[in-house]
DNA sequence: CCCAAAAATGACAACGTTGTCACTGACACG
DNA sequence: CGTGTCAGTGACAACGTTGTCATTTTTGGG
């Protein structure tokens, strides 16, 4: 690799000439700047980020920790929107996935420590209250998709009930009066949030929800889950009070919904509307009608977490400890008007 | 943060001794090693990997460049495979998503060598032929789902034709004669190779495969394709020698067809068998019945992909340039036996 | 043409680490 | 007792960079 010193040998000036000219410092002369620059490209001179960092410099590098979420297909965009942020601002992000596990994410911490690097953002695959921090990045954790359940460092979290009250909303618009739920694993909180947004819409609208229709498409504990949606939404279309539309937890639920109609041969949107959460692309668009849903903001999320780090650490006042970011509706084919 | 020089005066030795502890060199005191353990424990020193870098040791970072895979669910194993094989040697990961854009990729080479990094994996979203490379990396990269086209580095991809010979064998086997293909874009290898196992599957076992039920599942030019699978099977499922069973370019387009046969009220898989590949598991096995299809094994080209890299740099012989990691069935519940 | 001020450039130290080499005692052997 | 060996330890330089401060060169005004 190119040095300094090389190119300044080549060029004939000192090491620190060259610096300056390399970092953009007005005070040389023009004749100089242009004499020196060719000298860079010609050598492709490249600085080295270690000796930068080791002088005192701050590190460019931001550190991205997580449970699953860069593994699973659900919020890959939380990775490509801090990815997006990071580029602007010629930063580059570390990755590390814990799978949950708590030692592998202790030993993390420590690398992200040995990498000196300059902030952390911890994302998590649902929304959640999470326990999370580390000593050494107190003030330079940002919280993507989860929040602080004993600190109050900055987090970012979808507007779970907002899409709620979009879900039912838009339904009631379209005269729909039964309308079934099947949720994601009660233990999250998006869940209960999604919850209250759509007995809101409900009683806004001037109806009440039916609860018997709100039924769970997965049991089980937290990462064993078992997925119930089908054998739920063919028991939810066969009873007495069948549904006119199901809100569903996320796509994959919708999925099943679709499977489940398709083997009652009943057709979507004619005979049954169906609307997921995520907007999640394999999914949604893919299927026959394509999925009418609400999109996780998860891209934007990833972005602002990483603009938030940098407000932070630029000037730490006034900002609100919890950010929600709103969930927009996607409207598709899989929901009809009855009116 | 704590460095050797503190841990040092707090032990009353010299830091060059506190160095070598911390480096298991075995020719320090016994004592000694005790006290300062205490002490690096608890100041909780963390070497900086800044420093070692500088000082002439190898990075302890590797790049990942991708052209899409982070993002996207397809290959997010890839990135997962990676990781857990960087762990055990204690490596990070620096990723970077070019988004297929020439400029943006530039730019992350060059943020690889600022980072020095040790090594550089090249994964792409596709099996195909990729010119890729850099001068400054010329013997540390590994391609990953993608092979050189014009240099002979190493290179690790999926056995699309072994995959797409399972794929026709099983189904031959279970008593199906009318198969139809619907496949992904035609300019990917993927798409080739496997098209010459399903016919090299027909051959051995004594049929000829109709060549009419060929279809493509998707139309326009790479990363801008318009998704026409439903269209196709509808069409190919009301045409005369109507198959019994339809193989997929991959799960997305298996999805499609689900929704095609719902849409004809055939059900899956007395009326049609379907078979995907890919195994994405959001799809796979939300689907009821559950989709029987041909895994891309990316979580071990991914791990694979660590090894070789290693493998490479210590004794640079020996290698074959071009790996195929084969694809395992994944038998589930949309394949029916005819006999 | 001289001198002060301003502009341009460079010498040097420091960041944290480790390789090289030198030094100190202790101990064994003749 | 002298000499050599060896384990244990430390001083120092170097890695590539940039901040500080000093030095040199240029400029402009009298």
């Amino acid at each position: 690799m190119v040095t300094l010193r090389q190119v300044a040998e080549r060029a004939g000036v000192s090491i620190k000439t060259v610096s300056r000219i390399v970092n953009g410092d007005p005070a040389v002369n023009a004749k100089t700047r242009d004499s020196v620059k060719t000298h860079l490209q010609n050598l492709n001179y490249i600085p080295n980020h270690a000796a930068r960092l080791m002088r005192g410099g701050a590190s460019s590098v931001y550190g991205l920790m997580t449970d699953a979420v860069a593994t699973t297909p659900y919020s890959g965009d939380i990775v490509r929107g801090v990815q997006s942020a990071l580029r602007e601002h010629n930063q580059t992000l570390l990755i590390a996935n814990s799978n949950s596990d708590s030692a592998q994410e202790q030993e993390f911490w420590r690398m992200f420590q040995a990498q000196r690097v300059s902030g952390v953002i911890y994302a998590s695959v649902f929304h959640r209250s999470q326990d999370v921090g580390h000593p050494a990045f107190r003030d330079s954790i940002i919280l993507a998709n989860c929040f602080a359940s004993k600190s109050d460092r900055p987090s970012l979290v979808p507007d779970d009930e907002g899409g709620g009250y979009a879900q039912a909303e838009y339904l009631l618009k379209r005269g729909h009066r039964l309308i079934g739920l099947l949720t994601l694993n009660r233990q999250i909180d998006a869940t209960r949030l999604r919850g209250i947004g759509i007995r809101m819409a409900f009683k806004d609208a001037g109806f009440t929800f039916n609860e018997n229709l709100d039924q769970c498409g997965v049991t089980g504990p937290l990462n064993f889950e078992k997925k119930v949606a089908f054998e739920a939404a063919i028991q939810m279309l066969q009873q007495e009070n069948c549904p006119t539309a199901i809100i569903c937890g996320n796509d994959e639920i919708a999925l099943q919904v679709y499977s489940a109609a398709a083997h009652l041969d009943l057709h979507i949107p004619r005979d049954l509307s169906v609307m997921g959460f995520d907007d999640l692309a394999v999914i949604s668009e893919n299927l026959r009608p394509s999925l009418t849903t609400v999109a996780l903001p998860y891209f934007e999320i990833g972005r602002h977490a990483v603009e938030l780090m940098r407000d932070v650490k630029n000037h730490d006042a006034g900002w609100a400890p919890k950010i929600l970011v709103p969930c927009p509706m996607v409207e598709r084919n899989s929901c009809r008007a009855l009116n």
